[in-house]
DNA sequence: CAATTATACGAACGATCGGTCGCTCATATA
DNA sequence: TATATGAGCGACCGATCGTTCGTATAATTG
């Protein structure tokens, strides 16, 4: 309600709160938001279990600020960076790749927050899925704008079928996670990438703007 | 207690066996293979938590099992009947379309078990992990050992890179899981199934050999 | 036949789960 | 200065987790 800007308890507890959700997107992206368990998050954020019921009500409240949480660092490391590409199959491809460097560089140790959430919530009704729902379309969304752009440029054919593409584009990314740690990394992580430039390639009247490979 | 007389104790232990584990596999692609409780799993079966362990000597063996066996109704349901198919990149396609439909039918709760696993243990070592990736492994082998027979056939250019197809093919039917149960089941399915009849139309000299839309 | 084996059970174990309670104490506010 | 509030903790709760144990019995085996 009021701005505190002196460092206070205030001020520390959101840090706090930060840093706790920092590790709970961590964690969860490995055993997932129902296998984080508060206990094995309290030792991980060294705080106490009982701390936790000062910044959230329940466990699904936190879940639902740690869905939000990987909503927004997914913002800055991959779309925020990908919008400073030239609109067009650039652009779009600029994305795709933005996504496979946030997976080979491990920002997070389980590979993709949402691509956990996504399998564990999409049978499991609540606030959560819905909360889970809405960030896959809104990701889609955010493709198929990028591909209509592209129509509009003059870069995609104005046959093709944003919600299509947006799909193959998604898929194909998110296969690279599971390829990538149970069978051989580099390939999967090329072949992820290799996948989508293909496409794009294979669509666009003006290749020359796109990497040969 | 129950109603045959003619059934042996061996043969009644390898029939509520067998049971077991369909239940398990059942559960296990709804709520992972480990979120699977024995004591939920003790109930869907109808038997006593402590029954198991005259099957398994524990959870881990079963889980093992219940991979084996999710296997071979994948291979019962999806491989055997796209054999059938003409080889080339007809069989290619129904081997897709096999696993679309097993997906919409919904055959399992949750969709795919294998899908649920590799999520859950693509980074938790241990003889789970190296069974699930042993899986994918001969999945991605098989829709290779496909395409290689469409080259030879002529139904697919030379040129063309047989993992880097299995890949995407791969990728482009996982994805429609989880779009089908967070977005637009009809859509979801629709574009999982058309995104490679695309490609593969998009390859093949052939095109005539699969359907238009 | 007797002896062994396999199936299945109920009761209970220690560990861990999410969550509550009462409390301390530094800070913000009136 | 007096008071209300928020951060954080330790102890503890009932429920459930995977697992063990002893027991009962039906089927197989020698």
């Amino acid at each position: 309600m009021t701005d505190d800007m002196t460092d206070g308890r205030r001020a520390r507890g959101r840090r706090s709160r930060e840093a706790i959700l920092e590790r709970a997107v961590s964690l969860a992206s490995v055993h997932g938001l129902g296998g984080l368990s508060l206990g094995r998050l309290a030792d991980a954020a060294g705080v106490s279990k009982s701390g936790f019921f000062a910044h959230w009500r329940d466990k699904e409240e936190l879940q639902l600020d740690a869905v939000d949480w990987a909503g927004r660092q997914w913002v800055e490391l991959i779309v925020k960076p990908a919008l400073r590409s030239p609109a067009g199959v650039r652009r779009i491809f600029a994305l795709h790749e933005a996504r496979m460097r946030f997976y080979a560089d491990g920002v997070l140790p389980g590979g993709c927050f949402f691509f956990m959430a996504q399998v564990e919530f999409d049978d499991q009704p609540g606030r959560v899925r819905e909360r889970v729902a809405q960030a896959l379309a809104d990701w889609i969304a955010l493709i198929e704008r990028l591909v209509r752009e592209a129509v509009t440029l003059g870069e995609l054919p104005a046959g093709v079928d944003p919600g299509q593409l947006a799909y193959e584009i998604d898929a194909l990314g998110e296969a690279a996670i599971t390829h990538a740690r149970l069978l051989d990394r580099d390939v999967a992580y090329r072949r992820g990438r290799r996948a989508v430039l293909l496409r794009l390639r294979d669509l666009t009247p003006t290749p020359d703007l796109l990497p040969e490979d």
